[in-house]
DNA sequence: GTCCCGGTACTCGGATACTCACTGTCCGAGTACGTTCGG
DNA sequence: CCGAACGTACTCGGACAGTGAGTATCCGAGTACCGGGAC
């Protein structure tokens, strides 16, 4: 169990592009290329597209073609959070998928099942295991990263990021 | 992000032989093969026992060869958490590796970094959340497990894991 | 009757192929700017 | 001088190979029971 390396990418880009939203309501956000966020984090910019294709698509980002287009921020940083941004990448489906194996085989309950006719007692205790660990990402917006980060940081990711 | 087939099997397979301790002190409960419990449940049996081995080697069972052979638990039930079992098939590495891309490319800080000398603060947050989730996993055991099965499942599964 | 010995059947244990998601790379579609030509 | 059309450069978007963990299968090593024979 472990998720895709992709996974940091986007986060790490997506902390990026929130650090250079100018803090004007109307003003969405600075748009920056892949290339220029994939130079930025050294991992290959063919592949780091793809992966912000998927929160384009998952509404966290918004994308535009052409010079001077890129990635930047759909919404306010604050409303985006950490879980939106794993499952846009990761896909939301759960970690553990009970099978009902107690029903196959010759454990199976025969015709009518009389017992264990409620959810699994282990697919419940897992699901709210799971249920844990999306409730404290949820909890964390990408505002909060952004604002976590020692002074000077987001200047300098302005100044980096920044059209040459 | 998944959790292995795997994880399901050994998660009943335990929970079937906590079913069979006798409940005396001295008694280890009865011995169990790869082989009835992959009937039982509809399961490869040969590559069940691969997973099964993963879990005597975490101390989890013991398994004895030979005729009456099988495994069974090592230790009582109360005392073998969820958490243990899923980290002893699946591993026990984090989900969300810091890789450090914020050291990487354009965006690297020179020579010696002056800032963002702390670890990480989105690996903090994704360390937070995994924490929980483990949390909630060792807080059940096996034992609170087959106390929340419906009556007479237990002697049900006794009779059907009996030797024949 | 008792003990010892060999055979057999059953078990775990490790080594060997196969499949799919993640990773990485490529080329094509679309857009905004800069240039050039005509009025 | 002003406007419009064209070309160019840059961007995202989707389609095509390579790799490692998980999946599945097989055969070998080891052990306890069962039967037969000798004492």
């Amino acid at each position: 169990m472990k998720l895709p390396e992709s996974t940091e990418w986007v986060l790490h880009a997506v902390t990026a592009l929130a650090q250079l939203v100018p803090g004007e309501a109307g003003q969405p956000g600075q748009a920056v290329s892949a290339g220029q966020l994939a130079e930025h984090y050294g991992v290959p910019a063919g592949y780091l597209v793809k992966q912000l294709q998927s929160l384009v698509r998952a509404g966290i980002l918004s994308a535009a073609t052409g010079p001077h287009g890129g990635f930047r921020l759909a919404r306010p940083a604050g409303q985006v959070t950490m879980l939106e941004i794993v499952e846009a990448v990761d896909g939301m489906s759960p970690f553990y998928t009970c099978n009902e194996i107690r029903q196959r085989g010759r454990g199976a309950v025969p015709v009518p099942p009389d017992v264990c006719v409620t959810t699994c007692g282990i697919a419940a205790r897992m699901a709210e295991a799971e249920a844990a660990w999306r409730q404290s990402l949820s909890a964390v917006t990408v505002a909060d990263i952004v604002e976590s980060l020692p002074p000077g940081v987001p200047e300098r990711t302005r100044q980096l990021l920044s059209r040459a």
